[in-house]
DNA sequence: CACAAGGCGTATGTATACAAAGCTGCCAGT
DNA sequence: ACTGGCAGCTTTGTATACATACGCCTTGTG
């Protein structure tokens, strides 16, 4: 592994999870010394995270964390809604029914790896990626996968501001399941419909449990 | 201007009008002795030009430039009819009225600029970028139009693959005036309703008159 | 004659040294 | 006391030298 990448993951990882708050500078030689590597590599990392928009460059002091705050998340999801709510249509016409149908028996099944406790949870973590992986294969639109890919980013870092429950995962399980189905079904208002349905109440626990810094 | 944006300036117009055909390798050393400047810069300009997906890595033997397929350009209107559509609803809803009558009002005396031959085309050109611009403005929405950023730069070079011939552009001119009239008149249906419209002739006109190379 | 293994060459990946540009703080003048 | 400018320092931007890895050609062997 390239140590540009290394970088970029580590530094990708620590603003993801707030241990990098925003507003911190990543000065260069600070930042490289740190994880043992050039400047050179770092640059290239830095590089990637502002293209993501996870970071900015601040002329003249360094690259800075960038900030989130409430308008963002609005604005995020409005985003957010809208190509997933195109990607569940486009999904329920082109993927296949078997796929999406198994996904939604698992996800049935969910609340009681929710129930069980941390370890298993992070399972449930799992069987959500991979809805989101069989959408972007379903699609079959490379650019609009990229597009969900590059917001996902941003939304992970959201996610980590509310308090994930296990009332909500329970919930939110149940709605991701009537996604699958819509899918299965091959219904692509429905699978819309329930995409809308599963963005607009995980906004609103997001501002709901909001803590603020 | 940094010696890096001067790199990725050129590359990028290189690229998007077709003097660097897709396939083409760009060498580190060969393209840096080309415009002048060190490696570092160039490998800084590849980075975003990858990022883009103007090129891609091919493992080992330098960056190619991407290419664009049909398929591709199928995938690319789907992604930007989502975006655009929602983009124009948006604007319907939040943008300053006076600003699209304006607008409106240029775009329905396109035409004289049209046929008054190549100088005054141009702008024609600069005068849908400043629909674009004021869209952008209008949704109050920074990773949508950062999304619609990073799609019209494949957008370009796909219109280059289509005769702008000025039938063409006279209706694309009139398609455009109806996007701002219905942003203006503060219709959201209506104004995705006219961009789902005008999406839908250019991607025609371009797979008609589309000259395989 | 074909296939495989090894060496050579050229490519990218990394480190470091140098240059330039911006911010900070101080000092002097009003 | 406040403001403007200057000097110093810290920062990023660039160039170049070195390391490394991959591909390709050559050569030897089955």
């Amino acid at each position: 592994m390239r140590a540009s990448d290394k970088a970029y993951a580590a530094l990708r990882d620590d603003i993801i999870e707030w241990r990098l708050a925003p507003g911190t500078v990543l000065a260069e030689v600070e930042q490289s010394e740190r994880l043992g590597i050039s400047r050179t590599p770092l640059r290239e990392a830095l590089s990637r995270l502002t293209a993501e928009g996870l970071t900015t460059t601040a002329g003249g002091r360094g690259v800075v964390v960038t900030d989130i705050s409430l308008e963002d998340i609005d604005e995020l999801f409005e985003l957010r809604e809208t190509l997933e709510g195109k990607a569940a249509a486009l999904a329920a016409e082109r993927g296949d029914a078997a796929t999406f149908e198994q996904l939604r028996n698992e996800l049935c099944q969910a609340p009681s790896l929710i129930s069980a406790g941390d370890p298993a949870r992070h399972d449930y973590y799992g069987l959500v990626g991979r809805l989101d992986t069989a959408i972007d294969a379903a699609i079959h639109n490379s650019y609009l996968a990229q597009a969900m890919r590059s917001l996902r980013v941003h939304l992970v870092r959201v996610r980590r501001l509310a308090a994930d429950d296990a009332e909500r995962l329970t919930a939110a399980a149940a709605e991701h399941a009537a996604i699958a189905e819509a899918i299965a079904a091959g219904n692509p208002r429905l699978a819309e419909a329930a995409t809308t349905l599963h963005l607009h109440r995980s906004l609103s626990h997001v501002k709901a449990t909001h803590t603020p810094q």
